[in-house]
DNA sequence: ATGGCTTCATAGTGAAGA
């Protein structure tokens, strides 16, 4: 079962390159972020002409996750439980047994701003759910943009980066808090090339430099990531006309059923 | 580099992203 997260900066703008990425990338599951748009703008038709169900959970201008998949998702969630907030950054649904958990985590904006402290709240607010699905679902998988580079392996200039939301110490003993109450990084699950990012600034030919952060993960149960065949980044729609900021990231599960 | 690009909302520029 092949899982993958992409945060797409506009599905409306992004809809080909979706298409084309679903037709040649073919994962069970895609979660999307940043999706941009309302529940009654979402291009349903489009993608269930591509093969895909669609479930998402979206708002105007910002922000806003959808699940694309083979099969029909169930069991959908919307919002992190007893938690106040206004923007869609959250969608749960189960897909073929597995229990699929979509993130558009804060981005934080800098640390001494009031979104660092909602970013955090909300940090702190999914932790408390996720140890509670974890004993509701053996099978679950948490992906979608953290924006949380959780090791300095994860930046392409650690110095320069020093002081900065996505890379600080309370981010990453956030990030590392996940990690121990039994999700796994899938993607340090196996042995890979240094410098591998995600996310690119647009600007100054970030890309093309390799300049970059790793902030989209896909992290699993011990179940899960006993059966995980490979992580990876897809930087192959990065580099098409009018990208996305961020790339694909993916993992393959070898699941008995 | 102080978002240097990109998107959205808007009809000038400003907010937001990472």
């Amino acid at each position: 079962m092949k899982i993958a997260s992409w945060n797409v900066n506009s599905l409306r703008v992004r809809l080909e390159h979706v298409q084309e990425w679903l037709a040649s990338a073919q994962p069970d599951v895609l979660a999307l972020q940043e999706i941009k748009m309302v529940d009654e703008q979402f291009p349903l038709t489009e993608i269930q002409e591509t093969g895909y169900h669609a479930v998402f959970s979206g708002q105007k201008t910002y922000n806003g996750v959808a699940i694309l998949s083979r099969e029909p998702a169930t069991d959908l969630i919307k919002a992190i439980p007893n938690f106040e907030d206004e923007q869609r950054r959250v969608l749960a649904a189960t897909v073929n047994g597995v229990r699929i958990i979509d993130l558009y985590v804060p981005n934080g904006s800098s640390l001494d701003s009031d979104k660092f402290q909602y970013k955090l709240q909300w940090l702190k607010a999914l932790h408390a759910w996720l140890q509670e699905e974890l004993t509701k679902y053996d099978k679950l998988v948490v992906l979608g943009d953290f924006n949380i580079a959780p090791d300095d392996r994860d930046v392409h200039d650690p110095a320069a980066w020093v002081g900065h939301n996505l890379v600080s110490p309370e981010e990453r003993n956030i990030f590392q808090g996940l990690i121990n109450m039994g999700l796994v990084d899938t993607f340090r699950q196996f042995e890979q090339e240094e410098a591998i990012f995600s996310w690119w600034d647009y600007r100054n030919g970030a890309f093309w430099r390799n300049n970059g952060l790793r902030i989209d993960h896909i992290l699993a149960s011990t179940a899960m990531s006993q059966c995980c065949q490979s992580s990876n980044v897809d930087k192959k729609p990065r580099k098409k006309k009018r990208p996305s900021d961020h790339a694909p990231v993916v993992a393959d599960f070898l699941l008995d059923s």
